[in-house]
RNA sequence: GCCUCGGUGGCGGAAUUGGUAGACGCGCACGACUCAAAAUCGUGUUCCGAAAGGGGUGAGGGUUCGAUUCCCUCCCGAGGCACCA
C-alpha cells in the first residue's frame, strides 16, 4: 500500500512554509495583467465560523491560484466589518468593551481561515473599527457633505424601541421590522444625517446594464430604486391653495373625477388650522383633524395591509377643478395615497384604476370611462376564424359574404359594451398598463388597443400621444418618481464611525477639517444606548465640547455614528493601497487595480450593493476613482444548510464547525466537498456521508504514483487534455462541481490504463488550487518551487479528440443501438457499419431508407417508410 | 398581484445549449480479501418486466427526423417588490 495521506501533518506543514516564504504577496503596479478577487468581507460575530461560511472564500482562493497560475497578478485579500449593532450588542450581553470583543472575534475567525490554506494576502489585512481606516470614511462623508449630498433632516424616520436608534428604511424587513431584533420600528420625527441616494437612482439603474451579475440580484436593484416614468400636473383648489399631483397616466386625465391627499399632506394641516388663501375653509375640521391622527398613529404594518377595505374622509367645502375640462371635483383624504411617494397627491380616475375604483364605489363618486378599446384586424380575422365560443358571433357573419370591416366593427361594439358592464375590469386592467412593468395581463383579454373618449378634442388619440398633449395644455411637467428613499445615515449608538461635523450656533454644521481626521470614537464607561433618542457619546461633555473649525467660538460635536453599512461601502478600494496615509487609495494602485474583477458573496442583494454603487459614483465624480462601476462581475454564493435542512444555527443546534472536520479529514477534502456539494449559487444541506467521497477523492490521489508507466493509452493522454480544458473553463465560469467531477473522471482512467510521469505531473496541478496541500507535498518530489507558483496546464486541442466515438443509432427516431466509428466518419462509412452489425441490419432491410440523419460524432437517425 | 430563478433516480446533481437522459459522487445490493468487522478492491444500481419490450426529466398540448433543452397553457417551490398613483 502507499503512504498513508497525513492530511494534519501535511496541512500545518505547508501553511507555515508559504507564510515563512510569503509567497502571495501581491505587488501593485506589475507589469503583469491584474486579477482583483474578493470576498464580501466578514462581520466578525461572536459565534465564529461553520461550515457554511468558507464556501465562497474557497472559491475565491481556487479562483485566485488559478489566475495565479495564468499569469496574473493577483489581489484576493481579507479584511473585517466589525463596526455595528451585533458587535455593540455582543459587547453589552458579555460586559465587555466592543474593541476588545472585536479583536477577540478577530482573531478567532482568522485563526479559523488560516487552517483552511486560504492563499490571502494578510500584508494587506484591513478592519473597519481601525482609525486609520475610518479616516477615510469620515474624509468621504466631508466630501459629499461638500457637494451637497449630506444634510440634515427632520422628518419622520424609522425608530427601532429595540436597537434604540433610527434606521434606514433598507434595514426593515418586508413586514415592517427591525432586521436585527424584529421589533416593529416606529415613525419617530428627529434629527438625522441624510444621504441623496436619490441623485444617483438613475445612473444605478442605468448602469446595471453593464454589469455581469446574476440576473435576480440586477432585478431586485431595478424594483428597489422603483423608477416610475410619468407627470406632474397642478390643480386649483377653491380655498386658493395649488395641489401637484403625480401621475402615470396623463392620457386619463379627463377620467379624474375626484382628488386624494395624503393624510399628512401639508395642505391638510393647513386646512386643520383654518390657514387658506382665500379664506374657504373646512366644514367638517374635527373629523378630518381625527382621520389623519388615527393614520399617524397607525402601525406602518396596518397602512400597508392592501387587503382592508379602503377609508377616507371627505374635505367637505373643499373642491378642485380639474384643469383638462374645468369640472369642480371633490377633494378626499386617505391614506392609500402615500405622503412619501411621488407628491404625497393623486388625482383618482376610478374608471381606470383599480384602487380608486374601489375607493369611489365606496364613497359613490362617479366613474367616467375616458378610453375605448379598439380591436386590430388581424386579431378581428384571427377571432372570426376561430370562432370564439365566449364571443360567438358567427350569426352576425354571413359567410358567402364576409365583411372584416363589419365584423370588426360589430365585435368591438359588442366588446366595448361588456366593459361598460364590467367597470372592474378595465380598472384594474387601466392599472395594470400604468405600473412600471411593463409584461401585462389583460383582464379584456380580446380587445388589443386603446384609444381616448370623453376627452374632447383628444378623442381618438392614442393613450400615448394623448399624453403628451394633455401635459402640454394643462402645463404640466413629464417627470420620474423613486421607491428609494434617500439614505438615513445615522445612528444613536456608540460602536460606529462618529460623523465628522461641528455644530456651532453661528456657522450652523461645519465639517472638521480633513487635517484633523480621523474624529476618534472617545472611551465612554457606558456605551449603552441612553434610550432618550441620544447617543452614549453626548454624555462625554469633554469630547463633545470643541471649537467651530469655521470661528473658532464654542462648538458642539456631533454625537450620531454612522451605520454598520458606511466601512464596507469603499473598502475594496482600501485593499489596493492598505498602507497610503497620504490619499484613500493612490491614482497609480488605483489604476491598476479597479475595477474588481470578480465580487462573491450571498445575501445583500440591495443593501451593501446598492450604497457601495451609489458611493463609488460619488467618488467617480471626483476624481477618486476611474471606473463608473465597483464589481464588474458578481457570482452569488447559495448557503449551505444543516444535515437537517434548516440554518445552521446555535439555537437548533446543529452547527457543524469548520475545525472540526479540518481536523477529522482535513482543509482540503473540505475544500473539494464543498465545491462538489453542488452548483456554487445552490442552497444545499451538509452532508457528513458526501464528504467521504472528497476524501476518497485525494486519497486516491495520493496513491496515483502507483499507476505510473512508461508509456500511457491513448485514451489516458486524450482524457487528459479534456480535462485541462473542462476545468480551466469550469474555474473561470464558476462551476466548480462539474471541474471536480472532471478530475474524479480522469482519475477513474489514470487508475484503469496507467499514466506516465509527465501526465502524473499534470494531473496534480490541476488539482492544486483546489487542494493546495497535498498537491504541494505531492509535487514535492520534483524538487522545484512551489507548485503554487508554477504555470497551469494548458490543453492541445488535437490531443483532446477521441479517435473513436460510440454513437446512438435511431430508427424512426427510436434508439435502437450503438455504433463505434471515427468522428469524422462519413455518412456512407456510419451506414456500412450499421448494416455489419447484425441486429441493427435486421431492423432495416425489407424497408426503403427514406432519409438519413447524421450528425457526426453524435448520432444517426434512419427513417424508413 | 407583478418581477426573477427553479422543478431530472433513494439523495446532491450532469447533459457539449436541439442529438445515446441520469456523467461524477453519496447511498444501497452482491462478490473478493478477513476468524470476523472496518477499511480497500470488483460488479451492479431510472421505473415496470423473468425476458423481449415499454414508460420516463412537475402536468397537458405544440414545433421537429429527434425536445430536459424551443413555443403555448397550467401546477408547485425559492427569492425580490408591493395601496408606489
Amino acid at each position: 500500500m502507499h503512504k498513508r495521506f497525513e492530511h494534519q501533518e501535511i496541512e500545518t506543514k505547508w501553511q507555515q512554509q508559504w507564510r515563512t516564504d510569503d509567497i502571495y504577496k501581491t505587488t501593485d503596479n506589475s507589469e503583469k495583467p491584474k486579477a482583483f478577487v474578493l470576498d464580501m468581507f466578514p462581520y466578525p460575530s461572536g459565534e465564529g465560523l461553520h461550515v457554511g461560511h468558507p464556501k465562497g472564500y474557497i472559491a475565491t482562493d481556487i479562483y485566485s491560484r488559478y489566475k495565479r497560475m495564468t499569469g496574473y497578478e493577483v489581489l484576493h485579500p481579507m479584511g473585517w466589518d466589525a463596526f455595528g449593532l451585533p458587535a455593540e450588542n455582543y459587547a453589552i450581553k458579555n460586559k465587555v468593551h466592543p474593541r476588545v470583543a472585536v479583536e477577540k472575534n478577530v482573531a478567532r475567525f482568522k485563526e479559523q481561515l488560516e487552517v483552511l490554506g486560504f492563499d490571502y494576502d494578510w500584508n494587506r489585512e484591513i478592519n473597519t473599527t481601525d482609525p486609520a481606516y475610518y479616516k477615510w470614511t469620515q474624509w468621504i462623508f466631508i466630501q459629499l457633505f461638500k457637494k451637497g449630498l449630506a444634510y440634515e433632516s427632520y422628518e419622520p424616520i424609522n425608530w427601532c424601541p429595540g436597537c434604540q436608534t433610527g434606521l434606514a428604511n433598507e434595514d426593515l424587513e418586508a413586514d415592517g421590522t427591525c432586521e436585527r431584533c424584529n421589533s416593529v420600528v416606529e415613525k419617530k420625527p428627529m434629527r438625522q444625517w441624510v444621504l441623496k441616494i436619490r441623485e444617483y437612482a438613475d445612473r444605478m439603474l442605468a448602469d446595471l446594464d453593464t454589469l455581469e451579475w446574476p440576473e435576480h440580484i440586477k432585478e431586485a436593484q431595478r424594483n428597489w430604486i422603483g423608477r416610475s416614468e410619468g407627470a406632474e400636473i397642478d390643480f386649483k383648489l377653491s380655498t386658493g391653495d395649488t395641489v401637484t399631483v403625480f401621475t402615470t397616466r396623463p392620457d386619463t386625465l379627463f377620467g379624474a373625477t375626484y382628488m386624494v391627499l395624503a393624510p399628512e399632506h401639508p395642505i391638510v394641516t393647513e386646512l386643520i388650522r383654518g390657514q387658506t388663501p382665500n379664506g374657504v375653509n373646512l366644514q367638517n375640521r374635527g373629523e378630518v383633524e381625527e382621520y389623519a391622527k388615527e393614520v399617524a398613529n397607525k402601525k406602518e404594518m396596518d397602512r400597508l395591509d392592501d387587503t382592508k377595505e379602503k377609508t377616507g374622509v371627505k374635505l367637505e367645502g373643499v373642491t378642485a377643478t380639474n384643469p383638462a375640462n374645468g369640472e369642480e371635483i371633490p377633494v378626499y383624504i386617505a391614506d392609500y395615497v402615500l405622503a412619501g411617494y411621488g407628491t404625497g397627491a393623486i388625482m383618482a380616475v376610478p374608471a381606470h384604476d383599480e384602487r380608486d375604483f374601489e375607493f369611489a364605489k365606496k364613497f359613490k363618486i362617479e366613474i367616467k370611462r375616458v378610453l375605448h378599446g379598439t380591436l386590430s384586424e388581424s386579431s378581428a380575422y384571427e377571432l372570426a376564424n376561430q370562432r370564439n365560443e365566449e364571443f360567438d358571433y358567427s350569426a352576425e357573419v354571413d359567410d358567402k359574404n364576409f365583411n372584416l370591416t363589419k365584423y370588426r366593427t360589430s365585435l368591438e361594439k359588442t366588446l366595448n359594451d361588456k366593459w361598460d358592464e364590467d367597470l372592474e375590469s378595465g380598472a384594474i386592467l387601466g392599472r395594470v398598463l400604468g405600473g412600471s412593468n411593463n409584461k401585462t395581463i389583460n383582464p379584456l383579454p380580446l380587445l388589443d388597443n386603446f384609444i381616448l373618449k370623453n376627452s374632447n378634442e383628444f378623442d381618438g388619440m392614442s393613450p400615448k400621444e394623448a399624453g403628451k398633449a394633455i401635459i402640454e395644455k394643462v402645463g404640466g411637467r413629464m417627470t420620474a418618481t423613486y421607491k428609494i428613499k434617500d439614505w438615513v445615515f445615522s445612528r444613536q449608538r456608540y460602536w460606529g464611525e462618529p460623523i465628522p461635523i461641528v455644530h456651532c450656533e453661528q456657522c450652523g454644521a461645519v465639517p472638521v477639517p480633513e487635517e484633523q481626521l480621523p474624529v476618534t470614537l472617545p472611551e465612554v464607561e457606558n456605551y449603552e444606548p441612553a434610550g432618550d433618542g441620544q447617543s452614549p457619546l453626548s454624555t462625554i461633555e469633554e469630547w463633545v465640547n470643541t471649537t467651530c473649525p469655521k470661528c473658532s467660538r464654542a462648538g458642539r460635536r456631533e454625537t450620531n455614528t454612522m451605520p454598520q453599512w458606511a466601512g464596507s461601502s469603499w473598502y475594496y478600494l482600501r485593499y489596493m493601497d492598505p498602507k497610503n496615509s497620504e490619499t484613500l487609495v493612490s491614482k497609480e494602485n488605483e489604476k491598476y487595480w479597479a475595477p474588481v474583477d470578480v465580487y462573491v458573496g450571498g445575501d445583500h442583494a440591495v443593501r451593501h450593493l446598492i450604497y457601495a454603487r451609489f458611493w463609488h459614483k460619488f467618488l467617480y465624480d471626483i476624481g477618486v476613482v476611474s471606473t463608473i462601476e465597483p464589481f464588474q462581475r458578481l457570482e452569488f454564493l447559495g448557503f449551505i444548510l444543516a444535515e437537517d435542512g434548516r440554518k445552521m444555527s446555535k439555537r437548533w443546534g446543529n452547527v457543524i464547525n469548520p475545525d472540526d472536520i479540518v481536523k477529522l479529514v482535513g482543509a482540503d477534502t473540505m475544500r473539494i466537498y464543498e465545491m462538489f456539494m453542488g452548483p456554487f449559487e445552490n442552497t444545499i444541506a451538509w452532508s457528513q456521508d458526501g464528504l467521504v467521497g472528497a476524501r476518497r477523492f485525494l486519497e486516491r490521489v495520493n496513491g496515483l504514483t502507483e499507476h505510473i508507466t512508461d508509456t500511457e493509452p491513448k485514451e489516458t493522454t486524450v482524457q487528459l487534455h479534456k480535462t485541462i480544458k473542462k476545468v480551466s473553463e469550469d474555474i473561470e465560469g464558476f462551476k466548480f462541481n462539474t471541474a471536480v467531477s472532471a478530475m474524479m473522471i480522469f482519475l477513474n482512467q489514470a487508475e484503469k490504463g496507467g499514466l506516465t510521469k509527465e501526465s502524473y505531473l499534470t494531473f496534480i496541478k490541476l488539482i492544486a488550487p483546489f487542494a493546495p496541500h497535498i498537491t504541494e507535498e505531492l509535487w514535492l518530489e520534483t524538487g522545484g518551487s512551489s507548485i503554487h507558483l508554477t504555470n497551469f496546464p494548458v490543453y492541445s486541442e488535437a490531443l483532446a479528440k477521441d479517435e473513436l466515438v460510440t454513437i446512438g443509432v435511431q430508427i424512426n427516431g427510436k434508439m435502437r443501438g450503438e455504433i463505434t466509428i471515427s468522428p469524422e466518419a462519413t455518412e456512407e462509412e456510419a451506414v456500412e457499419t450499421i448494416m455489419k452489425n447484425g441486429s441493427l441490419a435486421d431492423k432495416i432491410t425489407d424497408h426503403n431508407i427514406k432519409k438519413i440523419i447524421y450528425v457526426n460524432g453524435r448520432i444517426i437517425n434512419i427513417i424508413l417508410t
